[in-house]
DNA sequence: TGCCAGGCCCTCTTTAGGGCCTT
């Protein structure tokens, strides 16, 4: 299915927590969180951990904060993701660092024999290009760069994906409001030295 | 035994190496 034939104003920014950085190494979803957006407005919300089935590391509960016994009363993960299925059904997908959120909704969906339609557009690809002055490019950064307005959570996937949906906006208020997903999508995929000068050093 | 992610992107590049990002 082409990007044209999916829902043009409407776009899921979604963000894994996960158990570890490579599903080929076992790593599973532990959270899942993501915002609709249509037309720039918040429309709903999906939010759920999720039990991968084995005890997580000291060092992922430190980062997400998302400990064993919270994940041992949680639904296992195809329970989740079926639900998530259905939510992003006819949608394309931003995430900040899309190639992993991706490659978790891959294999997670891939376990439950599901799929999707959508394509993603990566919110870090686009800010290494637009904001080449930002001190790096972390979304915590960018946030904080963009004077994006946020509760003071990081690392847990509800909060990260509406900070990278309100990231995504002021990206979108920056560039020009009217470039379509296509567009950014495209943006995101062009070699930093061949982005138009006046997308290449915004602030 | 020893290793253990992977895509993007820059540069002292392309016959390569290493930093950045995500958990």
């Amino acid at each position: 299915m082409s990007l044209s034939h999916l829902a043009a104003n409407t776009i899921v920014v979604l963000d894994f927590e996960t158990t570890g950085l490579s599903p080929k190494q076992g790593d599973r979803a532990i959270e899942i969180g993501a915002v609709k957006l249509v037309d720039g407005q918040v429309v709903d919300r999906f939010s759920e951990l999720m039990d991968p089935g084995f005890r997580v590391s000291g060092f992922i509960e430190s980062y997400t904060g998302i400990s064993n016994s919270m994940l041992a009363g949680a639904p296992a993960c195809a329970e989740v993701m079926h639900r998530f299925a259905d939510f992003i059904q006819g949608c394309n997908m931003l995430a900040h660092n899309a190639s992993f959120d991706q490659k978790f909704l891959d294999a997670e969906l891939a376990a439950i024999s599901r799929d999707y339609q959508g394509s993603f557009v990566c919110s870090l690809l686009i800010g290494r290009r637009i904001y080449p002055n930002a001190p790096n490019h972390k979304l915590g950064t960018l946030v904080e760069y963009k004077g994006v307005q946020h509760d003071g959570v990081f690392h847990r996937a509800l909060a990260d994906a509406e900070m990278t949906a309100k990231l995504w906006l002021a990206m979108l208020a920056d560039c020009d409001t009217k470039m379509t997903f296509k567009q950014m999508h495209t943006l995101s995929k062009t070699p930093k030295a061949k982005v138009p000068d006046y997308l290449s050093a915004l602030t």
